[in-house]
DNA sequence: GAGTCACA
DNA sequence: GGGA
C-alpha cells in the first residue's frame, strides 16, 4: 500500500517504514496516501504559475456569504460559486479569460494517485486550488456538480495540518475526523463518491515549506 | 447550508 | 462538536 506524507522515496512507494496508507473507509473506496518528495518541487512552482494567472479569491454562496476559503482553478473547466449558484464554468470570471491550463505535474500526480487507489480511468480535467489561512474553513458537503459520479476525487494536501471530516451519504450521518499533512493524497470514489466532507477550522501554525497557511488541490472529472 | 448560529 |  501506498505510504503518507513527503517521502524522499518514489512516487507512492509501496514498501517503505513510513506509516501506511489507511483504507480510510475499510471498503477500499477511499485511502490515503502521499507524494514524493521529488515530485513536490514543481507541484509548487506550478501552482504558483497557477494563481499568478487566476489569483485566489473568496467568493460568495448562493446565499450571499464570502468563503473563507480563497479559491481558484486550473483545467478546462474550475469550479465556482456566485449568488447564482454553485457551478463549472471555462472562464475564469474574475480574470475573463479561460483558466491556466492544468500543469502537467498536477495531472500526473493526480493520476498516479487515483491509480494507486484502484480508480484505473481517471481522467481529471479541472483542479480546484483551495488556501485555507489560519481559522478558515469548508463546512460538510457534497461534491455533486460533475457528471460523471464513477470518476474518482483525488485530494492533496500541502502546508499547514488540518483536520478532514468525512460523513456519510446524508448530512446528519456521523462524521469521522481524519488528520491530513503536508503530502497527503486523498482518494475516494465509487460508493463513497457522493460522501459528505468537509475541513474543519485551520489551526494556526508554521509549516518550514508553505509558512502560515493550507493549500489542498482536489482534482476531479466535471464534464 | 461549499454558511451561520445557538446550544451543549 | 453536533444539530437546526
Amino acid at each position: 500500500m501506498p505510504t503518507r506524507g513527503v517521502m524522499n522515496t518514489s512516487l507512492f512507494e509501496m514498501e517503505t517504514a513510513a506509516p501506511p496508507s489507511r483504507d480510510i473507509l475499510g471498503t477500499g473506496t477511499a485511502v490515503l496516501a502521499g507524494f514524493a518528495l521529488d515530485a513536490e518541487e514543481e507541484l509548487l512552482s506550478s501552482l504558483k504559475d497557477v494563481i499568478e494567472r487566476s489569483p485566489l479569491r473568496n467568493m460568495v454562496t448562493p446565499s450571499g456569504f464570502r468563503m473563507s476559503v480563497a479559491m481558484s482553478n486550473c483545467g478546462s473547466l474550475g469550479w465556482v460559486t456566485d449568488r447564482t449558484g454553485y457551478r463549472y464554468d471555462v472562464i475564469d470570471p474574475e480574470a475573463n479569460r479561460p483558466w491556466p491550463a492544468m500543469p502537467t505535474a498536477f495531472r500526473h500526480l493526480a493520476i498516479s494517485a487515483a491509480e494507486e487507489a484502484g480508480f484505473s480511468n481517471f481522467i481529471p480535467d479541472t483542479c480546484l486550488i483551495n488556501r485555507y489561512e489560519p481559522g478558515a474553513r469548508l463546512s460538510l458537503h457534497q461534491d455533486k456538480n460533475e457528471r460523471d459520479f464513477t470518476q474518482p476525487i483525488v485530494s492533496v494536501s500541502l502546508g499547514l495540518p488540518a483536520t478532514f471530516l468525512f460523513g456519510g451519504l446524508e448530512r446528519g450521518d456521523k462524521t469521522q475526523r481524519i488528520q491530513v499533512i503536508h503530502g497527503d493524497v486523498l482518494v475516494w470514489g465509487g460508493s463513497a463518491r457522493l460522501r459528505y466532507h468537509g475541513i474543519a477550522p485551520l489551526k494556526d501554525g508554521e509549516h518550514p515549506r508553505i509558512g502560515r497557511v493550507r493549500y489542498n488541490l482536489t482534482f476531479r472529472n466535471a464534464s
